[in-house]
DNA sequence: ACATTAAGTGATT
DNA sequence: AATCACTTAATGT
């Protein structure tokens, strides 16, 4: 991993270098698969993912199976939640898994622990980090709690769209419908209603989203 | 060719 | 908007 690349992706901390080599030092780069589990249910965390590239989806999941979309989290990013679980050693109350082929810097928990006393950058991105995610938490209840479904749709393409970077999404309708925790089939008609507005067009397990 | 999975649709609540 | 039942279409083996 070279200095350049996290300065670039965390300009929080670009200009600390000492802190940029201990990054370097003491965190490994992991690789993971599209679809890949990285965090479970339960599980105990003993690293702080940071996101060199790729997209992880933050899901919190209900007794019977249900899933509920938190929020993507892009490059740059970091999640929030593991951060809470190093703290207060609590198991992971949400489940993270890639949205595509991802590369991680783990950071180790006691390091993530240790730097929040020694760096204050450390410290003020990780302060940021939780603004964003608050944010971006309490925009998706906003949404679930008072957004109609149309609306909700739209704006899980679009987020999507922009997270990843491409107007071609290939994920099912049950995988929408997964995520908004609704009916594949109210998906299904939302989506021919949206197509038929032009603002997208649909493909056997592919959405291309249309310039309006 | 057959099985499986994704998507479309109408009826019912 | 959910559920059900069923059809049609695309894909995998």
């Amino acid at each position: 991993m070279r200095p350049q690349v996290i300065k670039d992706l965390f300009p929080e901390i670009s200009n600390d270098d000492e802190l940029i080599k201990e990054l370097i030092e003491h965190c490994k780069v992991q690789k993971f698969k599209k679809d890949d589990v990285i965090i479970d249910y339960g599980d105990n965390i003993e690293f702080v993912p940071l996101v060199i590239s790729g997209l992880l989806k933050i899901i919190r999941q209900g007794e019977d199976g249900k899933e509920l979309l938190l929020y993507f989290l892009g490059s740059g990013m970091s999640c929030a939640a593991s951060f809470s679980c190093c703290m207060t050693q609590k198991r992971s109350e949400i489940m993270a898994v890639c949205e595509e082929d991802t590369t991680l810097l783990s950071v180790p928990l006691f390091y993530a622990n240790s730097w929040m006393g020694t760096y204050d950058s450390w410290r003020n991105f990780i302060i940021n980090i939780y603004d964003s995610r608050l944010f971006a938490l309490i925009d998706t209840i906003d949404r679930i709690a008072f957004a109609k479904l149309d609306e909700k749709l739209l704006h899980y393409l679009e987020d999507l769209s922009t997270q990843k970077a491409t107007d071609k999404l290939s994920l099912s309708h049950l995988q929408i419908a997964q995520d908004l925790n609704v009916s594949r089939e109210s998906i299904s008609r939302l989506l021919k209603k949206l197509e038929s507005q032009k603002v997208l067009q649909l493909g056997r397990n592919e959405i291309t989203l249309l310039p309006q």
